[in-house]
DNA sequence: TTGAAAGCGTTACCAA
DNA sequence: TTGGTAACGCTTTCAA
């Protein structure tokens, strides 16, 4: 069964087919009388628009294009709801790209995103990316565009993170409240901005609190679980060995977690834990771990409402605006040494 | 910088529009040379074809439309994985909604999916809809169309789902494996046709092995943490309380795990535990949690494959066809009687 | 207030 | 093997 179409609707009234095409888009020339006629007939002809059609006379897909590394990462998931969330309510649609962390999908994604014309797009890049030339492209097309969590800072565009750098601070600043003083890190690769920022938390914590900073005392890593476990061992034959670990990401704490347990190694008291992002299982695991709450399905949102608002500016000022959202210290057991059973207070 | 269009290819090389068109698509009557100076000057004047504009004349937008009440849940996000995996590689690419387990969000998303004249659509429908006339439109309108995971069984239409009935009897069976005899079951909303097949599944397991059904020792939640703590607190005070639960999600299992710690209940000794799912945590939490395992991401490359067969089948011969991927029980600590650590076998 | 017609960028058919 | 042209369904400008 055919679609139907404005022709359709036109035959059936009578009046050209302009008509009511404006009749549907509630066109000020347009009488109330033939307005109502037209949306009558729609409905019962069950008249859906062609958004294709529409996108191509008005050069505007309404589509906006999202890539992340995998779907299946809680944090991408749930930046995806929440982009998805306001997208939606302005008349746009996401289609969504995964980059498998690989630059070659990445690359050909962009072009995906080319061919689809979407009106913007919204990236977090692939953790092997170094080189951003690709994405220039999307600048010189003059599409809106803007950086969700991981961003490159040698381009001019939009970005929407958390201040990963103060997440950071905070969680060591907390691990050295708590009565720690040899400190570890668990670092994700240092090309990635976002993890040379929570480094550079991690750094610049212990200096205020007049801890020096060792270089053995840093591991970096993909931040996976069978990573935790590894590197927790390495740490665990250091002498004098590390009071706390702060690591990068929660399944890199989680395998680090592991470790200490198999190995009797008493959490918090010989050694404390903070992860980062927060991810669900956190307040799962015995001992729940505290972590650093990314606020990703509203960073989701944020970054889709400044590409909306991007995008229904007539004059195309680009928004080249850095927003990072403020990071949250969640308290868990891992790191709490006045133990308390269930605490979970927030910072 | 406005984007290349055929027309300045055309224009460029002296040649007819269609004949690029015809040399791009590789069209057999199109000599290689010309084929190659055209490919050649679509690369310098970096053309990208404008799928719009292709979509309106061939009819098929090469959009599926997917639908999932959320994609910040594990479960759902592997499913779109894998359907983003398949269907890219068909050159396919996916469009995301999220009904919010809402009919209403559900009903609109539909006509959004209408409007943006997807080529197919792949739905888990939301939690709270009972009632599938919505999705008759869909059919009605030769929509290829499958369900993925939570299905209705009222509707002519593909399935791709695991097999509920035999992931619960799986499950009960190996309850009663380690001895357990009064095994309860955390039930998922009986409208639901999944969580009526685990439901089903449990009474079957039971009958088999010669044990009574007790109308009590089921309760229906929405499968949600806090639901699990309440009903565990609501088995324990029974009288023989149940030395095994069931539950139909691992969230409602987590809690019930939470409760039992609690109240000092040991897993599995005093009470077993299985949940539904095998999400990330299962692994993650002490003690351990078995579960079953639905092969999200197989589940949506599954449904994509399907849904691709289906589009490129020229005889629009409609796939009603039902698939039952096999779900897998993966044994942990929280229920295995006799006790060996870091078990994690799979059958 | 309504109608006619051009045009968005492709593809596909028929003619050359 | 290539060119011309209609058509996809809609919006928009100008004319009536």
């Amino acid at each position: 069964m055919a679609d139907t179409t404005l022709r359709d609707i036109a035959d059936e009234l009578n009046v050209d087919i302009s008509t009511v095409s404006k009749a549907l888009n509630d066109h000020p020339k347009i009488s109330d009388t033939t307005k109502l006629r037209v949306t009558k007939a729609a409905k019962e002809l069950n008249y859906h628009q062609n958004k294709i059609a529409a996108a191509l006379v008005k050069g505007a897909s309404n589509l906006i294009g999202v890539m992340v590394p995998q779907t299946d990462e809680m944090f991408f998931s749930s930046i995806i709801r929440g982009i998805e969330e306001v997208v939606k309510n302005s008349g746009y649609n996401i289609i969504i790209l995964q980059s498998n962390d690989q630059i070659e999908d990445e690359i050909e994604n962009i072009n995906i995103l080319f061919q689809t014309k979407v009106d913007g797009i919204l990236v977090s890049h692939a953790m092997e990316t170094q080189q951003f030339d690709h994405y220039r492209q999307i600048i010189d097309r003059d599409i809106p565009f803007i950086f969700v969590d991981r961003y490159n800072t040698s381009l001019d565009t939009g970005v929407v993170a958390i201040d990963d750098f103060k997440g950071a601070y905070k969680a060591v600043s907390h691990l050295i409240d708590q009565g720690c003083r040899r400190i570890a890190h668990i670092a994700g690769r240092k090309h990635v901005h976002i993890y040379k920022e929570r480094f550079r938390g991690y750094k610049q914590a212990l200096q205020d609190h007049d801890l020096s900073f060792r270089d053995d005392m840093v591991v970096e890593s993909n931040l996976k679980l069978e990573a935790g476990r590894t590197i927790a061992r390495k740490f665990l034959k250091m002498d004098p060995r590390p009071d706390a670990l702060f690591a990068a990401g929660d399944r890199v704490a989680m395998g680090a977690i592991q470790e200490l347990k198999k190995q009797n190694i008493s959490i918090p008291s010989e050694m404390a834990l903070v992860g980062f992002s927060n991810e669900d299982f956190c307040s799962f695991v015995t001992p729940t771990l505290t972590s650093i709450d990314q606020h990703s399905r509203k960073m989701g949102q944020k970054s889709a409402k400044l590409l909306v608002e991007q995008l229904s500016n007539d004059e195309n000022k680009k928004i080249s605006q850095k927003t990072l959202l403020n990071p949250e210290l969640i308290i868990r057991e891992s790191s709490l040494q006045s133990q308390s059973g269930e605490n979970n207070e927030t910072f």
